[in-house]
DNA sequence: GCGCATACAGTAAGCGCGTACACGGCGAGG
DNA sequence: CCTCGCCGTGTACGCGCTTACTGTATGCGC
């Protein structure tokens, strides 16, 4: 393969200076239309691809954003679950970079390790988007130093990295509120329980938002989620099927997100119970699938395509003022009514 | 915000020079004991995060690698179609590119428009797949001049580009022949139509061992597809229903992908037809929700996760050895048996 | 005691591009 | 006819890092 062809070549090829060849890539300057063509030919007689880190470095200035998202899978199969709600927020991030013109530089993180590859990533680019329990909160906040950082989901963060790091989330508790005041207003339930996910913010306020719909009704308020699963379907099977193995039979079954509502109803089935008759459930996150399994998931949307245009809005204001003070929004969620919840399983 | 820390801050700060500096962030150098403490120091004192433009720059390396890949969604909606082939393949992706230390840079490019973008990413990254479709030919082969490119799907190419490009694909053909025999033999079923895709190499194979599958059966072999959708779950349906429409009352459906078949399954179910008591219906990809949606789709799977890995490696060794010829690899498909070609409807 | 190999550290030269600044040519106004 | 200003072009510097090369101790064998 012959060497790599620089704006040296192909100003010399065109018979104009770099800085000529530069103005007339870079699009928008004046230069005699003569010599614009003689650059564009000279361009594609080259071959020539300028170079994104030379680029980069002179202007200070990638064109890329970063995601950085939970490897939930970590090393099983990747075919074992379904789509994940992460996998949504890529298209959505990425939709709304494209439209700006950005690229999207993504790459799962662990909490723990994987420094490096949070380092290479947060290094290439404009603004990083961050998901909730990816990346250590020191590492954030040298990263954020650096460059714009909007945390999607998650809250409890440390104050120093509050200070530097906008937040984007959702309405955790709205949803569940709702969503719980649903089955016992309109179904008239009243054994509802709680399945939570892990130990994150998101999960802890989705279970306060189920805990106020009982609190504002008059009706008992456990303290502590009934089951606990680890936001996967084979966490939320786990949970419902040790709960039912041990005789417990609860009306309607409040899942911290759509993942763990997939398992509850594959344990469901495995002991006979039918969804919604028997036993009802909703969700969180409002994935795609949710739609497709039967019965339908009654869950709580999460507007997926806007987080990932707020995100990127979010990054550009403060590429745009760095002085910005660190914002935290919330933006509403949806509760999606299909089957589970047993509203149309007509009687 | 104050100033962005650089090498030379960092070197100053820990009283060594900036050779140093690089030597104990790369890991791998012999450094005393000593200094390798006060550079650590020094990074965590002062935020230090290199510049990934600058280090590519000089090392000539990115440590990022490409995707391109159609945006079949176009402007609409984002969360009107479920997921789709590609969505799966960027998982895949991602994680064999992150088991090799690698970022992974996305976007979605039309055929048509969008070279700036498809230059923003190949500029920045080691290597590049590219989705058939998504990028001119021309371009491509310029790109090919500069770093590693990989072709997942669609062979079809001019020569030129063939002879820089490699290309990764999957046994379209001996898949569509595989299933299409299995509703032949299995089934009996003998009034078996195809519903192709997009005119694109893909669509073409599969119709081809379709049509191979009846050759083979010294069946009536039609010259062309019996409807022509889009790979979008909508195009299928439209081509279906309008079949069904005209009166058209086929046995079997082989589609040209999973989309095509779920907007069959839909067409179907809005006559009043079941699947696949009346009408039986197959699909192609594998994608998640064939197995989520009722009846379950009778597919024939890509090898996702191998596609991806297999990608990657070819990357590498061209990275490695850039005289190497350009290759054509084919993966081999597996037929998912499912409910929707009838398996388990039992009598 | 001398020469040489060894082990690190530092110096400085780029990597390929953008762009501030300098410079020359030309039309208009005085 | 001279001067001023504008427009288009080229020169050259620097972005922040890696690394080849050079320099300086130190240990070893003779």
């Amino acid at each position: 393969m012959r060497t790599v062809p620089t704006v040296y070549e192909v100003a010399r090829h065109a018979q104009v200076s770099t800085a000529t060849v530069s103005r007339v890539l870079s699009g928008n300057d004046r230069v005699r239309p003569e010599y614009r063509e003689r650059v564009f030919a000279a361009v594609a007689e080259l071959g020539y691809v300028p170079s994104g880190a030379a680029r980069d470095l002179a202007a200070r200035r990638a064109g890329v954003l970063g995601l950085c998202f939970p490897d939930l899978v970590g090393d099983q199969d990747i075919e074992s679950d379904a789509m994940f709600w992460y996998d949504e927020i890529i298209r959505g991030m990425e939709r709304a970079a494209r439209r700006r013109g950005y690229a999207l530089l993504i790459a799962a993180c662990h909490d723990t390790d994987d420094v490096d590859l949070v380092t290479t990533v947060a290094g290439r680019c404009d603004g990083l988007v961050v998901l909730a329990r990816t990346v250590p909160a020191p590492v954030l906040e040298r990263i954020a130093g650096r460059i714009p950082v909007v945390m999607l989901a998650g809250t409890r963060t440390p104050d120093e990295v509050a200070r530097v790091v906008d937040h984007l989330v959702v309405a955790n508790r709205a949803g569940a509120r709702e969503v719980t005041g649903h089955l016992l207003d309109v179904h008239g339930y009243t054994d509802v329980w709680f399945i939570a996910g892990p130990d994150s913010p998101d999960s802890a306020a989705r279970f306060e938002g189920y805990q106020s719909a009982l609190t504002e009704r008059g009706l008992p308020v456990p303290q502590h989620p009934h089951a606990t699963g680890d936001f996967t379907t084979a966490g939320g099977r786990r949970a419902v099927a040790a709960l039912l193995s041990e005789g417990h039979r609860p009306r309607a079954l409040v899942c911290a997100n759509d993942q763990t509502a997939l398992g509850a109803l594959t344990a469901l089935a495995g002991e006979g119970l039918r969804v919604p008759q028997d036993v009802a459930v909703t969700g969180f996150d409002g994935i795609q699938l949710g739609q497709h399994v039967r019965p339908a998931l009654t869950t709580v949307a999460q507007p997926m395509r806007q987080l990932g245009e707020t995100a990127v809005s979010m990054l550009e204001e403060r590429l745009a003022d760095s002085a910005l003070a660190a914002r935290l929004v919330e933006m509403p969620v949806r509760v999606d009514i299909r089957d589970s919840c047993g509203c149309s399983a007509v009687p």
